[in-house]
DNA sequence: CTGAGTGCAAACGTTTTGCACTTGC
DNA sequence: GCAAGTGCAAAACGTTTGCACTCAG
């Protein structure tokens, strides 16, 4: 993906500090802030919070990204893409795209509710398949997130 | 509705606060927590905004009420029930439940991906029948709800 | 009577702001 | 060169906490 014709495209000027925040969040798919500062200080020490949060604010509201609410827990951050739902493991905290076409339910709903909609927030939570194999697992009890290897 | 009921049967005491946050959340619907705040102030002068933290946070603890979180808005609270999802109007801010049975996609988001599904979160956003034919009246251009009578 | 709930004020964590400096274009 | 972006510190905001008091059961 290319980063710079990304904000170029909706009027945002191209600073190593937006580069580096696009690019944790394609290759993450979706980050939190806490982490997205944490990571991005990694590789760019310099950068302060505030910094961050402005260049989050614009790239919202110039529609680069996206923020996901999610029940219980800290928003994400994603990069805008059309349309689409997402999946979240209360085990390990595994957060994924569903491939999965809501075109139909939202033109049933449309219908039904005489709503011309545009905008759909789909998240669903449950146990992924990984754990579900290990629910007899330690793993299940700690507060903190396995990652599949 | 029986509030004293759904309170003990929770596990938890009835206090007057308690009632006056419920038939709220009960009347409106669906309310965030300045809205309701302010309203129950109308009728409780008293509370404070701590209680009224405190109480919610207990309520959802013992799943009494559930949060709604919504994209690009404050969450809404309302009384627990059944999963099922919300329709949002951008122009004049109704929000309402989805009598349409999500059961169907969840079981088949299940089968796909493998993962097994217990919470759901769907909210629509677009326009709502009312506002679409008042597409022309300068409401649309207000920056507050304008309610359906 | 006792533990849970209340109200106040203080504390907390998160996000935003103002301002001088730097940078992209 | 100039508007836009950065970094710092301070401020603002929403929410939580500690504590003494009150009330529900």
């Amino acid at each position: 993906m290319n980063y710079e014709n990304l904000l170029r495209g909706h009027g945002l000027k191209v600073t190593p500090q937006r580069l580096g925040i696009l690019s944790l969040m394609d290759q993450k798919g979706h980050i939190n802030v806490d982490d997205l500062y944490l990571q991005i200080k990694e590789k760019f020490a310099s950068i302060s919070l505030a910094t961050m949060y402005k260049n989050i604010n614009a790239m919202m509201a110039s529609s680069v990204i996206t923020e996901v609410k999610i029940p219980k827990q800290k928003s994400r951050f994603e990069i805008a893409k059309e349309s689409h739902g997402h999946l979240l493991c209360q085990e390990c905290g595994e957060f994924s795209d569903i491939e999965f076409d809501i075109g139909k339910i939202v033109s049933d709903i449309s219908t039904k509710s005489n709503y011309q909609l545009f905008e759909t927030s789909l998240v669903l939570s449950g146990i992924c398949p990984l754990c579900q194999h290990s629910s007899a697992s330690p793993v299940s009890f700690l507060p903190v997130a396995h990652i599949h290897t």
